[in-house]
RNA sequence: GCGGGUGUGGCGGAACUGGUAGACGCGACGGACUCAAAAUCCGUUUCUGGUGACAGAGUGUCGGUUCGAGUCCGACCACCCGCACCA
């Protein structure tokens, strides 16, 4: 049989401009069919792609062209997550503008991507930096602000002095700032944040809903939200001064160990703190060491713990002993109230705060079964369960009795005029700061006013553009010098004012842009109707990355925007799925220069080494794709010489998506045989059956059992892809190829094709063909063709399975004697337990092995197994 | 430190809610076709012993539940990920 190696090169840009030329993948809001709405988190712009970016968009593919076949609406769209401070460090470097350089990233980058062959609606295509989308996103901020989401306060950034700009945390290396390496300080700036916090308790309440998100993801949300029960516990202050607060009020989660406590600590940004430092030097040089000690994890870690004892003393609220009021550098001012109570027999870090400053260690909770003569702490705190003793009223009760016995006993007593104790639900969420001193991102649409503070700018006015006349060749933020661009009057009362310089943070850009999908292209950016058909979005494809801040500020804005009457739905992503990534191979020469892969070639001898030099190359483990390591793979490169197809394929063969998957030259050229197979197959295929053929009433065994195959392939693709267990589902369409290809050699043989055969044949060449084309599509289409179909594979129905076909009627049992696999039997599919023991027992194998006695036992699982105890 | 995950041939990995471990692919080896090569096709490929039929062992380690465990339970080891002084 000779038939002409698909010609991937020639045929794959064919099928592009056909599906392109008629519009196949744009899609209407007005069409009835139901919908479903796939989505890959959109890329930054920063200028090319490798391979190892193609994953998630293929998965991503093939679930859109798997929903079209099923018959769905799909929305497939994509867009550019367009402003970010790459853009001006590239404007720095390279003396462009920011917009410029990204807008010719997005170029590049769009050619690439629809070289992969994606279905994708390029009519919505959208960039966050387009003034139309930002402009919304103006107007989102003024309704958040409106509705009490969004506000002002102080806050800590960190500052370079020399560059004299303020940094993001990951160009804080080391404590100094990444360009200038001067070392950074804390300043506080007004900045405006979105109330988060607000939705806290939502927020983690929904993720009970997402039922078809990573259980990982969901963990990782509730941890991050942090949510915990305690008592807001008010000290009395003994021996204070007139002009201090007469109480410090703690958060705790163990109220119960109160009788253990040895003092009080408050964290070094404390207001009382801040108040006493005024009046004490020597304080005010501790906090000043505390507020240096380093940022990075690192630090933190083995970071002593410190502490300076104020003299003050507080009234312990149970009638214990007076306390001393610490400050200590391990309290933080954002979580709870900025002030503890310490109880060093049971916290770690209480333990070893008092261990130093020689502070009592009083337990208060026995373990189980421990000896309160014998029971010691000396050792190490004990953080467990327990009863509690030493603790007056409370012994004898286990922990989380005594956690309310105390709160019962607190919250009716009064200090001042108000309960000393109050039930308190504490979360580690933050709200969300969303000023950034940047020049490249949403303007915060907002006008500051000596006499009214900050104003809104109003709608008509709106969007507020960047001015694209900024220069980078000075530190800080274009926006703040520009001339012109901040001097405005304000909108209520008419004096000079100026514009908010700061600009938002790009999670904001990435919080709505699957909102803005829905909406047709040229209509308003968020309509309700259109955003009300569309969302949620069914599957959501990213990375792990993102598992925390991108997921939890969507699902807020989600909320928020249902809150304002703008949306309809609470959640956004219903499904979500987070794939590995593609990693490769590192190569290194003998100067330890890193090299691309294709420098590198194998000698007589099979070592590596550099191509043309022939100079020895070491080969490092494989790792994530990068630039900057150059094991990177561009698309055109695989695209010339397999076809994206071969690339697609192999993206999604053999390793779980959720895995890390090594791109090997191997792989791709099993990935290229095999489609190069599957061509073959369905041309001789066609070379035995070459007319199409009515469906005979009758078919011959051996049209059966092809037929069995074909619609088995069918039906577990279908489960697989909507699993999207793709790897699996790649396995066994070469499993049907095997068998199909067996079928073709035998039926070569058989000389004249009979009808039913012929239409066997054919009918698992259309099947094969269909059930790859959301995987290979091009291939897909080239083999539709050849095949006469009607219509583009790219708009096929996936293919009807008679459930008949699938139904066995009998099925083959695995024989055990004492657990061990001594034969199998063939029994009618719905045998009696009885009828298939019988015919066990006749068999030799158990007749030896019983060896005349009568089995012990006999198990037999329809359908499944029969084991014998002998 | 806390939380979560993973561990199966030379490699990537299959195995539905406890029921034939190693599907499928890669690699390797042998063979066919060919003047030769490429391509393609066929066969073998968990380990140990045996020419062989076959026997024994085997899913990180140790133990348990069960007629039966990769799957469930307990303890441990290794690696990966997240959070990290959150009171």
């Amino acid at each position: 049989m000779t038939t002409e190696r698909y010609n991937a090169r020639e045929a794959e840009p064919r099928w592009q401009k056909i599906w392109d030329e008629r519009g196949i993948f744009r899609t209407r809001n007005d069409d009835p069919r139901p919908k479903y709405y796939v989505l890959e988190m959109f890329p930054y712009p920063s200028g090319r792609i490798h391979i190892g970016h193609g994953r998630n968009y293929v998965m991503g593919d093939v679930v859109a062209r798997f929903k079209r076949m099923k018959g769905f609406n799909v929305l497939h769209p994509m867009g550019w997550d367009a402003f970010g401070l790459p853009a001006e460090n590239a404007a720095i470097e390279r003396k462009t503008h920011p917009g410029k350089w990204t807008y010719e990233n997005i170029a590049t980058m769009r050619d690439q991507l629809k070289l992969l062959g994606l279905s994708l609606d390029w009519s919505r295509e959208i960039a966050t930096c387009d003034p139309e989308y930002y402009g919304e996103q103006q107007r989102i901020f003024l309704e958040f602000l409106k509705g009490g989401f969004v506000y002002r306060r102080e806050s800590e950034v960190n500052w370079d002095p020399v560059d004299n700009t303020v940094l993001a945390n990951e160009q804080v290396i080391d404590g100094r700032g990444w360009r200038s390496g001067a070392l950074v300080e804390r300043r506080k700036l007004a900045q405006w944040f979105f109330r988060i916090t607000a939705l806290a308790q939502e927020l983690l309440d929904g993720l009970d809903t997402l039922d078809r998100w990573p259980d990982k993801v969901r963990l990782m949300q509730r941890n991050w939200i942090g949510r915990s029960e305690g008592l807001h516990v008010r000290f009395a202050l003994e021996n204070a001064p007139a002009d201090l607060p007469r109480e410090i009020k703690v958060y705790t989660t163990r109220p119960d160990t109160l009788f253990g406590a040895s003092f009080l600590a408050l964290s070094p940004g404390h207001p009382l703190t801040e108040t006493l430092a005024a009046g004490n030097p020597a304080l005010a040089a501790f906090v000043e060491e505390c507020r240096r000690g380093g940022t990075s994890t690192a630090e933190i870690e083995t970071q002593e713990k410190m502490g300076f004892d104020t003299g003050l003393k507080v009234r312990h609220p149970l009638g214990g002993p007076d306390l001393p009021v610490y400050v200590a550098n391990f309290v933080l001012m954002e979580y709870g109230t900025g002030a503890i109570f310490g109880c060093p027999a049971h916290d770690q870090r209480d333990f070893d705060f008092a261990s130093k400053y020689g502070l009592p260690i009083t337990p208060v909770v026995l373990p189980p079964d421990a000896d309160p003569a014998t029971f010691s702490v000396a050792d190490g705190p004990y953080e467990g369960d327990g009863t509690l003793y030493n603790s007056r009223f409370l012994d004898g009760l286990a922990v989380p009795e005594a956690k309310e016995a105390v709160a019962a006993r607190l919250e009716n007593d009064v200090l001042g005029n108000a309960p000393v104790g109050e039930r308190t639900v504490n979360f580690r969420l933050r709200d969300w700061g969303i000023s950034r001193q940047r020049y490249w991102g949403c303007p915060i649409p907002i006008i500051h006013c000596d006499a009214c503070g900050p104003v809104p700018v109003p709608e008509d006015q709106l969007p507020v553009r960047l001015p694209d006349d900024v220069t980078f060749d000075q530190p800080g933020n274009p926006l703040d010098r520009h001339p012109t661009w901040k001097h405005v009057d304000c909108p209520q009362c008419g004096a000079p004012a100026r514009r908010e310089t700061d600009t938002m943070d790009t999670f904001v850009d990435s919080s709505w842009y699957f909102a803005r999908f829905a909406s047709e292209p040229g209509t308003a950016p968020l309509q309700k109707a259109a955003a009300d058909k569309w969302l949620p979005v069914d599957q959501y494809i990213g990375g792990i990355e993102h598992a925390i801040l991108h997921l939890l500020y969507s699902r807020f804005f989600i909320r928020t925007l249902k809150k304002l009457g703008r949306v309809s739905v609470e959640e956004p992503f219903a499904g979500l799925f987070t794939q590995g990534m593609i990693v490769h191979e590192t190569y290194k020469d003998a100067e330890g220069r890193w090299l691309f892969p294709e420098e590198v070639e194998r000698d007589a001898e099979g070592q590596p080494v550099k191509v043309g030099t022939g100079e020895p190359v070491t080969i490092g483990a494989p790792e994530k794709m990068s630039k900057s390591k150059k094991n990177v793979v561009p698309p055109e490169i695989v695209a010339d010489t397999y076809g994206v197809d071969c690339a697609r394929w192999f993206m999604l063969a053999d390793t779980p998506p959720e895995r890390d998957s090594e791109w090997t030259s191997a792989g791709i050229e099993g990935a290229w045989r095999f489609v190069q197979r599957i061509w073959r197959l369905v041309g001789d295929a066609l070379a035995l059956a070459p007319e199409d053929v009515a469906r005979p009433a009758d078919f011959g065994s051996e049209s059966i059992a092809l037929r069995r195959a074909a619609h088995k392939l069918a039906a577990q693709v279908e489960d697989d892809v909507e699993r999207l267990r793709f790897n699996v589902a790649v396995a066994r369409v070469h499993s049907f190829a095997n068998v199909f290809g067996d079928a073709l050699v035998a039926a070569r043989k058989g000389g004249d094709v009979p009808a039913d055969l012929a239409f066997a044949l054919r009918e698992a060449a259309a099947f094969l063909v269909a059930v790859v084309a959301p995987m290979v599509p091009h291939l897909a289409e080239e083999c539709w063709q050849v095949l006469g179909a009607a219509g583009l594979a790219a708009e096929a129905r996936w293919p009807a399975v008679e459930p008949a076909l699938l139904a066995e009627d009998t099925v083959t049992l695995p024989i055990q004697i004492n657990g061990k696999r001594r034969g199998e039997i063939v029994v009618p599919k719905d045998a009696a337990p009885g009828e298939v023991e019988k015919a066990v027992l006749a068999l030799d194998v158990v007749t030896q092995a019983l060896d005349g006695r009568a089995p012990k036992r006999i198990i037999v699982v329809p359908q499944r197994i029969v084991n014998v105890v002998a």
